[in-house]
DNA sequence: CTAATAGTGTCTATTAGACAGTATGTT
DNA sequence: AACATACTGTCTAATAGACACTATTAG
């Protein structure tokens, strides 16, 4: 028979907390920046590129696979500070744009014990990286390409290595926009995470048509079309001009700076304008 | 020193999982729907709020109080199979549309222990309970009043017992759309559940402007009327009528079948229509 | 001069907002 | 007849898409 309590206190006093089986869990980040490839072509603008951040594993499981930087949560962390530390760790910055993203949690996720992995979105402009990232992570350029009838075909590439990975995108409900993830090909990413990177993928095209995230991949000063290059290399299409500009238009200042020495009219350098 | 493994199976069956510290999850589950209150006048069709089912606590902590519905997730059980179970076990209905909010995870928001917990948002036609609820389970009105300066005030209400707390929003970056929350107010709702109720309220109000989810809430036949309350209702302001329709003209079929008894001409029933 | 990007003007198409009007059942 | 809701027509305002044009620099 269960004993009768009076209080709060006393209740709590003599709570046993072991007697529902714990579980382990985890934070995996989606690191996001733009990167630049040159171009041969001195009058030509070097081409931009969505780019994540991976690590490699040293240690078994997934043992020299690339994974997603991320952690156990600390039994006396705020879930959302374990994302803040290992950003930090891995990039020796601080103030980095961070948002949730989903929590994962079927039971097999990890070949050692239950873990639920919530995931953690971050943007960062690559320039205020001073090169000192931890020793065995590296950036990786994202080519993303949606074949017709819901498969995704994504690959991530460092220069050294390329990674790519398949995904069928399956519809749950007539009602919502929410999907189910099956991989359908997966070469070498630890983990579930091509569906951590693909979910990731698809916030960041959604909300940056609605909100000013964008900023955040951004340095200080930009040109338009830089800007406009960033948009595009993340929705997957071209944009028009004056359309892009008309949206951004009051997102943005006008500064007096200018940049120069492309073979071509120089532009203007622009701001992010909060309201 | 640590022991160098030459195979993920040896690792593998080697691996102690007690070396960190474990922690507890739950789930709290916003079941959403709709309730037509009814009016005097014989002529005027009954007023429309939303409402949310609570359950009362009959254990500490948090004794008497009224709660989310929600429960542990089982060291065995998929994450998305927690809510699945736990609103099966509330309302006696399968095929229940259910989608994943938000994880709340702060040290101490739950006095007994570390406890994370990942949110899910249901939407149900109350219809289609036939009345079996579970009997510590009541349906509350829910009464959303937005104040000027980021100040929310919610009050629930299922006839006998009233419960109202006010909530802070503040913005988290200029560059985005995520706020931090801020109780200011709570009488008698248990754990952060103010948090999370606030949270699902805004996501519902975002995904009813570009998904069909509402008619997860509706019965199979409506009128275009009572369509169009439940989306005032939901987005807290009147619509143009002729905006409406033209909105949702795609969404749904009329059928043969009217609505007649009111004193009025007496409308269409529609139908969703998926695409 | 040329290639390449910067930046603007303007027309058109589409969508959203507003208002006024007609239609029809119950009491 | 009167009230309340159903439903539609149409004008206007705002926004998005498309194209064409001018501007300016390094080589």
């Amino acid at each position: 028979m269960e004993k009768v309590y009076n209080s709060e206190e006393e209740f709590l006093r003599d709570y046993d907390s072991s007697k529902f089986e714990k579980l382990s869990m985890t934070t995996d980040i989606l690191i996001f920046s733009v990167s630049s490839e040159e171009v041969d072509n001195y009058r030509k603008t070097d081409k931009k590129k969505m780019s994540i951040l991976l690590v490699k594993r040293d240690n078994y499981p997934f043992k020299d696979k690339w994974c997603l930087p991320g952690g156990f949560i600390g039994i006396d962390e705020d879930l959302d500070a374990a994302p803040k530390r290992i950003l930090k760790k891995e990039t020796n910055v601080d103030n980095i744009y961070l948002e949730q993203l989903y929590t994962f949690g079927s039971v097999n996720r990890d070949p050692r014990m239950r873990v639920v992995s919530t995931s953690y979105i971050a943007l960062i402009d690559k320039n205020r990286l001073t090169n000192n990232l931890s020793n065995n992570a590296s950036w990786f350029d994202i080519t993303f390409y949606e074949e017709k009838d819901n498969i995704v075909d994504i690959t991530l590439d460092n220069g050294n290595t390329t990674i790519s990975f398949k995904i069928e995108k399956i519809l749950r409900e007539q009602t919502t926009d929410r999907y189910s993830f099956k991989i359908l090909k997966n070469d070498s990413l630890a983990f579930d995470h091509p569906l951590v990177i693909l979910s990731g993928i698809e916030r960041l095209k959604n909300k940056i048509e609605y909100t000013d995230i964008v900023f955040n991949m951004m340095p200080e000063y930009f040109t338009l079309g830089e800007l406009q290059q960033v948009y595009e290399v993340i929705l997957g299409k071209k944009l028009l001009d004056p359309a892009f500009r008309r949206i951004i238009a009051n997102k943005v200042e006008k500064t007096t700076k200018m940049k120069t020495g492309g073979g071509h009219r120089p532009s203007y350098l622009f701001r992010y304008k909060s309201k």
